[in-house]
DNA sequence: ACCGGGGTGTTACCACCGGTAACATCGTCG
DNA sequence: CGACGATGTTACCGGTGGTAACACCCCGGT
């Protein structure tokens, strides 16, 4: 692999305009950012796709590898996952802009950028997926148990990982402890709150 | 609120046509299916945001009522989470198409509607989290916990749902159960594997 | 009976977008 | 010198979201 230096180049271009534009940015727009026009940009990167693929995936391929690292610690189980958590959430902190606009494309975007980082979010799964069957005895429903959780936690964190970058309700390490607290069931194991249970709700109307 | 029939007409062709073509359908398709030409729609939803934002509502309402009323069900913790997930499974298996349209806006897309489904995301979170915090006990940390987790909770079962729903890999009341075992901490309860720990791993090799 | 207005509908148009074809330029290597 | 590949350009295409201007039709008020 060359290093390619146009192509770079004209990534950073992309992502100076789309940070500045939001991820509606136009092709025109990235290109003229560039100093260049439209065709240039289509021999490089095919087509839109192509070129928010590149984007993503110059962003991503650190936080992946971060997690990918942190999932082959050596460490016991809870530790091990706390490790992963905060990775992640470190990741994303690092970058928050980046972050959003992968997750958060614009109303009004042409082109939904958000789907861009499934890939990402898809590999990620498969390692937990991985890591889970092949290290944890579930019985016989080990495969199907390690892919659906798999997904779960992914999920679960990417919205969490949301959630917390963009109000900050709490430092990174008790988000990553609350995260932890879940997966290891404190939210089944603690005990009822006395007399709270229906209170009357307000019975909201239901259409349809 | 009058029926307003003739949007109640316009939303139903533009659904037809939008589960037919996907999500990239054009104003001029969904116009040509309800018979007509785009100015109508423009009158009544304007512009195309408007148009899938009334979608979504309409398509959302009825789950966002159902799982509100499960999580109000007068069970037992583990019987009313279950009733919980079981009841947005079923929501979303009887009508595919449409999450997919709601989560997955089709590369090429030229609007994003896959934030359109963000608020009726965010209502559930907030469900979820009122109803962790009026009758959990989880100490000081209460309303923080309840939060984090309701969003935490929100995002793994949409990626869960979102992931059974693609390869249906098993039937709904044992897709209920993983979540729930999940939630109940039975991924971290479980015995370590064997020697299988840290077979040295292929080396992937990492960009960056 | 007449007029006016709101809902329904149309044609024609705009700016812009992603994408492509065709042509020009420059350095480099044989 | 000549061929070639990369870099660059202008000009164009079809289609998209969105809008203006005009037509009809029915119903209610004076």
């Amino acid at each position: 692999m060359e290093p390619e230096p146009r192509r770079e180049q004209l990534l950073n271009a992309a992502d100076r305009v789309v940070q500045r534009e939001g991820p509606g940015a136009s092709m025109n727009a990235i290109a003229a950012e560039a100093g260049i026009t439209k065709p240039i940009l289509y021999r490089h990167f095919g087509d839109r796709n192509g070129l928010v693929r590149a984007l993503t995936e110059r962003h991503t391929g650190g936080l992946l590898a971060a997690v990918r690292a942190a999932l082959a610690e050596p460490l016991e189980r809870r530790d091990r996952v706390e490790h992963v958590l905060d990775t992640y959430l470190a990741g994303i902190e690092a970058r928050p802009q980046v972050y959003r606009l992968l997750t958060h494309p614009e109303p009004g975007d042409p082109s939904g950028a958000g789907n861009a980082l499934a890939p990402a979010l898809q590999q990620i799964a498969e390692e937990i997926t991985r890591a889970i069957a092949d290290q944890v005895d579930l019985g016989a429903d080990r495969e199907l148990l390690a892919e659906a959780w798999g997904r779960s936690i992914t999920g679960m964190v990417l919205a969490a990982g949301d959630w917390w970058l963009e109000s900050r309700p709490c430092s990174r390490t008790r988000m990553v402890q609350a995260l932890a607290d879940l997966l290891w069931g404190r939210l089944a194991a603690a005990a009822d709150l006395p007399t709270a249970a229906l209170p009357t709700g307000p019975a909201p109307e239901q259409t349809g």
